[in-house]
Order: C-alpha cells, then sequence, then structure tokens
DNA sequence: CTATGCAAAATGTTCGAACATTTTTATTTA
DNA sequence: TAAATAAAAATGTTCGAACATTTTGCATAG
C-alpha cells in the first residue's frame, strides 16, 4: 500500500525560557496545523504507527492526541477502525459558520455592552498585531492565529468560558475550510487590505460602543467567505 | 497519602451479540458516570495509575480516557500536573445552563418548523420510554439518560450535529450539577410527576407546532432548576 | 521559628513490544 | 469465472516497565 506520509509542521525553535513542553502537546500541535492546512488530508486514515514516527512520537502518544482530537471534531473514528480526519462538506461547513455567526453575534453584543478599557486596549493591541505582522514570522500560519485572536478580542469581555471554548473550536474548523479551499485569496495582499479595512470599522464600531451596526458588519464581514467557499464545495461535490 | 480510591460504575453485562467494546470506550463510559454522579468528586485529582487499577486498563488507556474527557470539559489538566476533575462553580453552571438555553430554543424553534412524522413519532416514543420507564433498569442513571433522550428528540430534526453535539455536552455537564447538587429533588416523585407534566405539555405544543408557547414553556421548564441549584452553589461559596 | 536546600517518594509521561482485530492476498472449489 | 476460505499482512489496541518531573518530608542554617 501507498504511504501518505507528510513531514510534520515546522519544528518549533526552543526559546530559553521556554518550559519544555511534553511529548503529547507538540504533536498536538503539530498534527493540528498539519490537517488545518491540508497536509492531512480531509478524509484521509490516521495511522498511528505512521504518525508516530513522522511526529516522532510513541503510538500512545499519537493515541492521546487523537482522542484528543476527536473532542474537537477533527479527528473521528467508528469502533476498532482506527482514526480518520473529519472530511470537507457543504453542509458541514454550512453548520460550523452558521453556529459560529450565532454565538459570535450574541458575545460581541456582551462584549460591548460590559467590556471595561482593558478590553478595548487589548482590542487595539490585536488589531495592531492583526495589520503590522506579528514579528519574524509572518506567514500564513501567523497569518490566521493573528486574525483568530482579533476576533478572539472582539468579544474577549463578558462572555462565558464556554462560549469562548466553543467560538475557539469552530473558528479553527472555519479556518480550515479557507485555507484548504481558498489558499489564494487568503494570501492575496488585496483582498487581505480590503478585510483588514472591515477590521477596523469593526473596532471602531466597537470602541463607539455601537452594537448594532458592530454585529451587522461582523455579519457582513463574513458573507462572501460563506458564499465562495459553499461555491467551491459545491463544485467537488455537487449532489451534497 | 491517602487513596480515594472509587469502586467504578456498575459493570455492563454483556448480552451475547454486543460487539466487544474497547477497553478504553469501557473506561470512558465508568469514568464519565462516575463524574457525573459525584462518585469522582469535583476539583479531586485523577491520578492515572489509581485510575489503572480501579478501572482495570492500563495507565495509557486511562490516559487516553483523560484526554477524550478533557475535549468534553469533565476532566481538566494544565501543564505537566496531570488530571482533575472539573470543579463546580456558580458562574460555571450560569454559563451552561445558559448557553443550552440558547442552542436548545434555536434548535427546538428550527425543529417545530421543518420536523416531519418521523420526529414526532420518535418525540413520543422519547416522552413514553421517560414516563413509563426503561425496562429492568430504573435506577437514576437511566432515568436522567431518558430524560437527556427525550430533551433531544424535542430538537431532533433540522439542527445541525454541531448543535446537537454541543447540546449533548452541555446537557451532561447539566445533570452532573443536578445529580450532585439536588439528588433528593430529582429522585422524589411528586417532583419527577410534576416536571413530567411539563413534557407532556412541551410534547403537546411541539405535535401543535406552536413554537413560540414551546420555547416559553421550556425556558420556564428549567428556570426552577437554575435558580436552586445557584442557591445551593452559593451556599458552598457565597464568594463565586 | 522560618526559610532553604537536598533526598526520597509520589506522580506524570513516554516508550516499544505484545496482543487483537481488520483488511488484503492467495488459493481452492463449485 | 465467481464465490468462499484460509493464510498473511497490515493496522488497531493494550500493556507495564522505564524515564522525567513534581511534590513531599526532613535536615540544617539563618
Amino acid at each position: 500500500m501507498e504511504n501518505h506520509s507528510v513531514s510534520p509542521a515546522e519544528t518549533k525553535v526552543n526559546t530559553a525560557d521556554s518550559p519544555k513542553e511534553s511529548v503529547t502537546l507538540r504533536i498536538y500541535e503539530e498534527v493540528l496545523e498539519d490537517i488545518r492546512s491540508g497536509k492531512l488530508a480531509p478524509g484521509s486514515k490516521l495511522k498511528v504507527r505512521d504518525l508516530s514516527t513522522t511526529y516522532r512520537g510513541s503510538v500512545g502518544s499519537c493515541r492521546e492526541v487523537m482522542n484528543r482530537l476527536m473532542g474537537e471534531r477533527f479527528v473521528e473514528s467508528r469502533g476498532m477502525t482506527g482514526f480518520k480526519v473529519k472530511g470537507l462538506s457543504a453542509v458541514d461547513f454550512a453548520e460550523v459558520h452558521d453556529l459560529r455567526d450565532a454565538l459570535e453575534a450574541h458575545a460581541l453584543r456582551t462584549a460591548i455592552d460590559i467590556g471595561d478599557t482593558a478590553w478595548e486596549e487589548n482590542l487595539i493591541l490585536a488589531y495592531h498585531r492583526l495589520t503590522r505582522g506579528g514579528g519574524i514570522e509572518d506567514d500564513i500560519v501567523s497569518r490566521e492565529a493573528r486574525h483568530r485572536n482579533f476576533h478572539l478580542a472582539l468579544i474577549d469581555a463578558g462572555s462565558s468560558d464556554w462560549h469562548k471554548f466553543y467560538v475557539r473550536v469552530l473558528n479553527l474548523h472555519g479556518e480550515r475550510y479557507r485555507r484548504i479551499l481558498l489558499p489564494k485569496r487568503i494570501q492575496n495582499p488585496d483582498y487581505v487590505a480590503e478585510v483588514d479595512a472591515e477590521h477596523r470599522q469593526l473596532m471602531e464600531l466597537c470602541l463607539d460602543r455601537d452594537a448594532d451596526r458592530a454585529a451587522v458588519l461582523l455579519k457582513r464581514h463574513r458573507s462572501r467567505s460563506r458564499a465562495d467557499l459553499l461555491n467551491e464545495l459545491h463544485k467537488l461535490a455537487p449532489d451534497s
């Protein structure tokens, strides 16, 4: 049988004071990144032995990671037949998108309602990092991370841990669809600039405490992505 | 150090055709039940070696289960300090309750909107099982399972897998609070009868496709629980 | 007495071999 | 040839020992 082994996501530079993360955590991060980037193809089988050589860990460590990723729905498993990368589908994407919209809209209103100065300052900081880049690493991975952080900063006041927990997971899944199906767009400078303009507006509406307009803009902010992604998905599988 | 070992949840009878579930799955189910019943105390440490003897598996199997339960937020872990049962707190409960309310209200409207005959029939069946008992096993565990199934049946039409996934987890957490803090009430026949009357109303409003009243009743259905549980929690820790 | 540091114990983590199941391949038979 | 079967390979699962880190207990210095 052919072996679709992949090379793991870039090894992280161990800065002097980094507190020596566990093997399991390292593999978790690398596998998650590789699933989100598409390096581990949607629907493909995840054989723990292959994983253990690719990501340099034991079968046990890899199985721990698989179990963890099941909880975040990036990995599936039925009975004693091993693990699979979750597939892509139009229905799944629509669900992810709509549920995130609902949760985020609610959280945004709460944040605008009761957010304090710290929230405002953190939001400004997140916007700055998003647009100015995060330092040395300025690839697609960190861009998406900064993007996610900005959107999390928007709602990082008042809303519950549960809310944030779910929004984070849904965001990660949304990113996966974007990165795999629209890789060109998210690297196009014009598109990025245009989107960042919306981010700025969003931030300013928050600072002005204009919940209604912010909610509308947030929804519009994503609607193009949604339509285009569903279009791509229907091209791949017209019947779903 | 003292050893707070517990006896595992009752061993499941292996009927002839049961497809031989994996050790990990068995331990997962037993540990989850013991966390929800309070046999594994909120906030207590989960030492894999103790677990492996209590639940008759290897450390590796137990670690897989811990990782899985982390995804459902029944178990926490920070750095290299092992696993802990998630604690109880008033804020956490309020978050669980409110988020579930929001998700379920939305799902209920969708179900009433587009639910078909199969949905209606399934709902009637779930109500029957809830009130008439589920057969041999009629303890608190199966009562709660049937209760959860009824509420899942209410929304089991149209709403997304993600929605159902999250509602299920939130329900399990809500049950945990009820079982640990209000054990008397949920076993009181009068209370059960009273609640089941509400269940019947709820079902009938669904069959009548009266979304507005159903939504109101669903909210009210839980409000007493919510108030009483928050009261209990404040007694335990008045400052949370 | 408190604080500090060391050693021992407890606990957390990782590993790869051993075992079990599923899937594939080869072979036989109708 | 096609279906059935058995052997072999591949893959999935489980285990407990080995290793690493954290916590505990104790001795000593301030």
